[in-house]
DNA sequence: GGGCTTTTGTCACACAACTGTCATCCAACC
DNA sequence: GGTTGGATGACAGTTGTGTGACAAAAGCCC
């Protein structure tokens, strides 16, 4: 059983993520401030944290520093801010991972495994699309929880997609980074496309991951 | 230690982003030409690349390009303009991320950090008008928050028309903007906006952004 | 090495989406 | 009320994408 702690002062928010999570299979508990989440996490540690940043009294930045003090539990950050400077400050405070909020409750709890399998020290984290995971160390896919298998190209593929989520990226440039084709025949990357969503989507003819975008590219979503 | 290449033309700019960088503990050298950054490059690969776009000789498109083709170094662009055509132009060529000058240099040194951190790219803001986002790096716009589907003339177009905002311009100018023709038919350019109309704006019969100037062409305003 | 399976790249075809043209209707302006 | 410029729906040609079939190449197991 995993337990985890949440440490977010917006009570309607913190009931909401507990029940979520209870429902997900975890054991969630509460904190309203950082000083009552510190002091819990001292008593009964968790597996992991969930916190948010704008805090009363020690905000979320500093409170990530103390839990890192003494302990090595992975945490995850829960913003309203999907800011540059917030994501970057976090993680340098020693967060592990960043979520926007909303929070789709799938995502945190595939979130909290990749955190969990992977152990909160390597330097490549795996990337989770919504309930779509990729561990580029572990070489590994998984949907909703599943290992997916999926061919050595495919993979390059779906890392190089993963790295620049949310960005589109030309059939050239896909050559040339996961090819390394300087030329090359654009089509091969519409063929590894089609049967890498036969495997990562649950409906192929409507992807909701890794779309097309007519004239210009694929891209990976959430 | 980190590494950083500065390319830029500039002695000013450069010595400047030196300096900085090397107080934010970067090890920072540079290079006046895009021809004097490659060779340095080759021989002593930094850890990243920041390059102007607007160099003598070898412009910088073609100058990441070149970066691209044997290594796999973030880059990330600074440049004076602010011009949707160059970002994309950019990206396209292989840049990982792009900051508008003056740089503040705490903005760049977390995006370094993100980009290295991270192993991609922050994004590139989107321009906003109202409730509408166009964000030429997704691909995408959106309204309202909800992505609209567009196509590729029309985001074209659209671009065109955002990159001169609270500007009108005439059929002619974007005929040749858009579709490069010197000469065509300019209701061409009324049947295009008038399907874009029918995606982003709320009553296509009462436009609010895409408005007409008549007699003289269209403008897009906030 | 020989025979097997799996993966990869090429091709062709079908289909859906997009583009540009045109005709018609409407609104603004004089 | 007539004239001009703009909006719009329909249509056909074009382009871009998805996909199944197939053969070559790469692994793999004796």
């Amino acid at each position: 059983m995993t337990a985890v702690l949440v440490i977010e002062d917006d009570d309607r928010i913190r009931l909401a993520l507990l029940l979520a999570l209870e429902e997900e299979g975890y054991t969630a508990y509460g904190a309203g401030t950082a000083e009552e989440g510190l002091r819990r996490q001292r008593e009964t540690p968790a597996d992991n944290v969930l916190i948010d940043l704008m805090l009363p009294g020690i905000d979320g930045f500093e409170c990530i520093r103390q839990l890192r003090r003494d302990d090595d539990v992975p945490i995850v950050v829960v913003s309203a801010r999907d800011d540059t400077h917030d994501i970057v400050a976090a993680l340098e405070a020693g967060a592990d991972d960043y979520l926007v909020k909303p929070v789709a409750v799938k995502e945190l709890s595939a979130r909290l495994r990749a955190l969990r399998r992977r152990g909160r020290s390597t330097a490549v984290p795996a990337q989770v699309f919504g309930d779509l995971e990729i561990s580029p160390e572990a070489g590994e896919v998984r949907r909703a929880g599943r290992p997916v298998a999926v061919t050595r190209t495919e993979f390059r593929l779906l890392c190089e997609l993963a790295e620049h989520a949310g960005r589109v990226l030309s059939r050239q440039q896909l050559l040339r980074r996961v090819w390394g084709y300087d030329t090359g025949d654009e089509r091969l990357v519409d063929v590894h496309v089609g049967r890498l969503r036969q495997k990562i989507e649950p409906d192929p003819t409507k992807p909701r991951h890794l779309v097309t975008l007519r004239g210009l590219g694929y891209k990976l979503q959430r």
